[in-house]
DNA sequence: ATTATCTATAGATCTATAGATAATGC
DNA sequence: ATTATCTATAGATCTATAGATAATGC
């Protein structure tokens, strides 16, 4: 899949403006609600653009909200990349992208609330924190810091376990995130193989900050 | 919230029977696209029922698809109870649990093709496998088999691992079912603080059979 | 000249209700 | 007499398209 080169005249660039209108709109009201059977016109209102306008980006409301899903998948890897540009140990990583992961429901509401809704779609993604984290379970196995059966498996209970954080996090604003997210990254390190002492070490370092 | 009683003349038990229908028809409808757009009229066509008798029990689809979910959390824990009866250890429990949930995906598929679209809001809820689960934590930690630092946390890694399992195992059903499920049996225990040789062992137990 | 957006609308679909029909209780 | 179910339908809503309008390319 080409990326999709950048606009290069005013028509495309008015074309993307329109698009990026009504993926924004369809961001918000995944994040909102999670109901998609909102009808076209509240959507087309929504993002300030004509009623007809949205067929001529789109074949179906599931066609915009899958994009929108893409969209906000896209921002949430790209986050994570700031954070943990130079954090080189699989386990710091690991623990590292569930606490952030944690963080960004209040840093990020609108990103997280949709991936609460719409995120055990994509646990195997090649979007998102899924592409990274995976990529740290194989490193950390092969150099043996990690012992586990099965990657993939691995990324299941993690991504799982991250969505369910989420869920609680969103659902009861009350209590301490940052406690339960770091509660909840030890548990991840233990599952992977790694010792509890060392676990709980890792979980305590400060969170790198972006960039 | 009291038991409701079961129905005791002709009335009640032909009134029993058509709201029945209306919810193993969403339940059907929930496990195969889990689109709750569907219209009323497709609904009632699928229960063999006539239109209006869905406002008769139902003030809308959401109130029918949220009975209907609620109704297979039930079944699920029902069955749960019945492979579990007897066993005691708590650690034996929830890998017990874990793999039980994996092969009910095979036996029981529209229960947990349900909770594949569902179960992310319940996992904290007072029915299915989470109360069940939710005791055992407790127990465990009480004597000191386990060790992690909330059980609400731990539940809530524990249901989205399973979850994702689920995702994964419907989403493809190619591959061992059982190894999937018995190599994230192992990890949630090591998760929960069992030593990962322990870990192995009672996961490699044969599953009890029901009854 | 070409392309995107916008407005207006036809036709389909869907919800909620009214009123008729059928079954049961007492 | 009471209650549930069923059929029929009014009114609302929604989708998809056609055609007019506006903006840009060449």
């Amino acid at each position: 899949m080409p990326m999709s080169a950048p606009p290069t005249n005013r028509f495309e660039r008015r074309r993307a403006t329109t698009r990026q209108a009504l993926v924004r709109a369809a961001r918000q009201i995944l994040a909102e609600s999670g109901d998609t059977s909102v009808s076209i016109q509240v959507i087309a209102d929504r993002a300030d653009v004509g009623f007809g306008s949205f067929y001529n980006h789109f074949d179906s409301k599931a066609a915009l909200f899958d994009e929108a899903v893409i969209d906000a998948l896209e921002e949430y890897g790209r986050a994570i990349d700031e954070f943990l540009d130079g954090v080189d140990d699989p386990a710091e990583r690991i623990a590292f992208g569930v606490r952030l992961s944690a963080r960004m429901a209040g840093t990020h509401p609108e990103i997280m609330r949709i991936l609460r809704h719409r995120g055990l779609g994509h646990i195997h993604s090649d979007r998102g924190l899924s592409p990274r984290a995976l990529n740290d379970l194989k490193t950390g196995s092969a150099s043996g810091r990690f012992t586990f059966a099965d990657p993939e498996i691995a990324l299941s209970a993690l991504g799982g376990s991250v969505l369910a954080l989420l869920e609680l996090r969103l659902g009861r604003p009350d209590g301490d995130s940052d406690e339960a997210a770091g509660a909840m990254a030890e548990m991840m390190l233990r599952m992977l193989g790694v010792p509890p002492g060392e676990a709980r070490e890792i979980t305590s370092r400060p969170l790198p900050s972006a960039g």
